[in-house]
DNA sequence: CCTTAATCCTGGAAGC
DNA sequence: TGCTTCCAGGATTAAG
């Protein structure tokens, strides 16, 4: 469920206390979660970024990087279930926690220049293991071999860069908007929610959009996302940023997970239908096929 | 070009 | 109560 304003409030909640700390040691618990670059087959453990420092934290879509002042990287992707936790070292209840399972890599950070200053861990959980880690020897393979994939970021998606995404293919509205490679960051939630305000029917021929839906539209994920984004993003089960805090946005959801309730819009009870394999719920009066 | 289905995985919920 | 079944979802892959 994580989508681009949990992965967003997520890189916000890290960045504080990451950047400038320094890696003391890498754990990888189970391996097959990690990735690593084949150029890098030989120094796994700084490939995790043992023994750097860490300088930036980027999002492009769904997926965040973790920078290295020795310009290597860490993208991290949380799929379905993916969480990163920040821990202080000092906490030695949580191993006996409910979230003790599925720890798959853990890395123990120390900042410099305060010696005594006790240092904190970061772990990568995730129960489903459809996320992963990816590592790169430096910046540009990242954008090169694994970004280079995506479409602009929904974000700050322009009309004329979603128009330029939607009108080479015929989809299903909905499905094409999905398909992180013609605009990456919006998922199942953000998709059926910005359909909705820009009252468009999800089924529509992406290609058919016209050029007034097509600005509705963009503007519509803008202000759907950063509506998330305020409110740290939408928590339904699993979604916490890196201190456990959960999102606020759930109550705010117009049409996600409302199947048979009624519109906040024209009251006409909401209906879901199956779009790209996706319950996809909706308005019949708002989100007709015309207009 | 397109769609559909299967796959990965776990845990919560629903059904019997 | 306790078992089985179903479903959720992101992304990839194969098949039609």
């Amino acid at each position: 469920m994580p989508e681009l304003p949990e992965v967003e409030t997520l890189r916000r909640s890290l960045e504080d206390a990451l950047i400038g700390a320094q890696v003391v040691r890498a754990t990888v618990r189970r391996r097959d979660v990690v990735r690593v670059h084949p150029s890098q087959s030989r120094t796994r453990r700084s490939a995790l970024l043992e023994g750097d420092q860490i300088v930036a934290l980027e999002r492009r879509g769904k997926q965040m990087a973790i920078l290295g002042r020795s310009n290597r990287v860490l993208c991290i992707h949380l799929g379905m279930s993916g969480q990163v936790l920040r821990e202080p070292v000092t906490a030695d209840s949580k191993a006996t926690g409910v979230a003790a399972a599925h720890r798959h890599v853990i890395w123990h950070l120390e900042r410099t220049g305060s010696s005594g200053t006790p240092g904190f861990t970061l772990v990568f959980r995730d129960p489903r293991r459809f996320g992963g880690i990816w590592t790169f020897p430096d910046r540009s393979t990242l954008t090169d071999e694994r970004w280079s994939a995506l479409g602009p970021d929904a974000l700050k998606i322009s009309s004329r860069g979603l128009s330029g995404a939607l009108s080479g293919t015929q989809r299903a509205i909905k499905a094409a908007l999905l398909d992180q490679s013609l605009i990456a960051g919006l998922g199942n939630i953000y998709v059926d929610e910005a359909l909705f305000r820009a009252r468009i029917h999800p089924e529509s021929p992406a290609n058919r959009i016209t050029p007034a839906q097509n600005r509705a539209l963009a503007q519509a994920i803008r202000t759907v996302l950063h509506k998330s984004l305020h409110h740290g993003g939408t928590t339904l089960r699993d979604y916490r940023d890196a201190d456990g805090t959960e999102g606020r946005n759930a109550s705010r959801l117009s049409v996600y997970g409302r199947g048979g309730q009624s519109c906040v819009r024209c009251k006409t009870d909401l209906i879901n239908i199956m779009v790209s394999q996706r319950t996809t719920t909706f308005c019949p009066i708002c989100q007709s096929v015309d207009t």
